[in-house]
DNA sequence: AGTGGGGTTTAGAAAATTCTGAACGTAGTC
DNA sequence: GACTACGTTCAGAATTTTCTAAACCCCACT
C-alpha cells in the first residue's frame, strides 16, 4: 500500500478482516477503511493506488459499498472523475446491512424450512422416512420455524438498539 | 450423501450455508444439521458416511461444535465409539457464539484501535502525518472506539433477547 | 507385549473465493 | 468525428479456504 502511513494501512487491513466476518470481501472493507480516515473524497484511481488494488476491484468495491449505503459518490465540477467518501455512521451502515442482507436471508430460510416440512411429509407417505423419524424431524423443524419468526419480530428492535 | 432422505440432506446443506454466514465451515453446519434431525446420537463414522465427508472433517467438525456448545458427546457402554447429539436449543448456541466468538473479537478490535491511535500520534510527531490529517483520524477512530464500547454494553442485553 | 478399533493430526489436494488485466462502452473535448 | 479519460465487465489467474488421505497415537482386550 503506497501513499499511506503505516497505521492508516493497518486500519484498512483491520477493516478488511472485519468485512470478511460480515461476508464481504476484504477489499471492500479496506476501501471503507481508507475512506473512513480520509479528510477528502477520493477518486477511483487514488483508492486503487493507495490500497494497491486494481481499478476493477476498486470499482466493484465502491459500488457495493454504495449499495450498502456505506459510502457516497459525488463529483467535483470540471472533473469527470467520481469522488468517493465514507458515510461516517457505522451504526447506520450496520443497520442497513441488517435490513438489506439479514432480513431477506431470514425470510428465505423461513420459506425453505416450510418447503422442507412439506417434502418430508411426502417422504413419510412414500415410506422413505419412518413415521417415528418424521415425527422427530417435524417437531424440530417446527421449533426452528417458530424461532425464526420470533427473531424476525425482534430484528427491528435490535436495529434501533444498535443505532 | 448416502443414507439420508432428500430433504434431510437438503436441511444439512441449508445449515452448511448458514454456518458459512457465521464464519464457520460448511461441513460444521452440515454436521449440526444432520444431528439436529437425528432421533439418536450418531458415531463419527455414521456422520462421515451420511454426509459423505472424511472422518477427519467429521472429527474436526464435531469438536468445534462441541466447543461452541452446539453438540454433546456421550458413549454407549460396551462400545468405545463416541456418540454425538445436537443440543436442540439454537438460541443457546447463538448466545454462546456471541459470548465466545463475538465478544473476544470486539475486545480485540478495541485494543487494536487504541494501539493505532497511539501509533498515529507518533506518526504525527515524526511528521509522516500532517496535523490536520491526524486530527481527522483521531476524531473518527475515537468515535469508533466509543461505539464499540457501547456495543459491548449492549451485547449481554441482546443475548437475553435472542434467548 | 501384540493387535485391532477407535479418534486425531497434518501435509498437501481440491474447491471456492477474490482479484486482475485487458477489452469495452461512453461521454466530453478538440 | 477522432481522441482521450474515465468507469465497467468478464474470463481466467492467484490466493485463500476447506477437505482429505495417510500416518499416527492411544487404549482396551487378548
Amino acid at each position: 500500500m503506497k501513499n499511506l502511513t503505516k497505521s492508516r494501512s493497518e486500519f484498512a487491513e483491520l477493516l478488511g478482516r472485519t468485512a470478511q466476518a460480515f461476508g464481504l470481501t476484504p477489499s471492500v472493507g479496506q476501501i471503507y477503511g481508507l475512506l473512513y480516515l480520509s479528510a477528502e473524497p477520493l477518486s477511483l484511481d487514488e483508492i486503487a493506488e493507495s490500497l494497491d488494488l486494481s481499478k476493477a476491484s476498486a470499482s466493484i468495491g465502491t459500488r457495493q459499498l454504495e449499495s450498502l449505503h456505506a459510502v457516497q459518490v459525488s463529483s467535483k465540477n470540471a472533473d469527470r472523475r467520481d469522488y468517493w467518501e465514507a458515510r461516517l455512521e457505522p451504526q447506520e451502515v450496520l443497520q442497513k446491512m441488517m435490513s438489506t442482507v439479514l432480513a431477506p436471508r431470514l425470510a428465505n430460510a423461513h420459506d425453505r424450512l416450510e418447503g422442507l416440512l412439506e417434502r418430508m411429509e411426502a417422504e413419510k407417505n412414500s415410506g422413505e422416512l419412518s413415521n417415528s423419524a418424521f415425527t422427530v424431524c417435524q417437531q424440530r423443524i417446527q421449533q426452528l420455524i417458530t424461532k425464526t419468526n420470533q427473531f424476525k419480530t425482534w430484528l427491528p428492535l435490535i436495529e434501533r438498539f444498535v443505532k
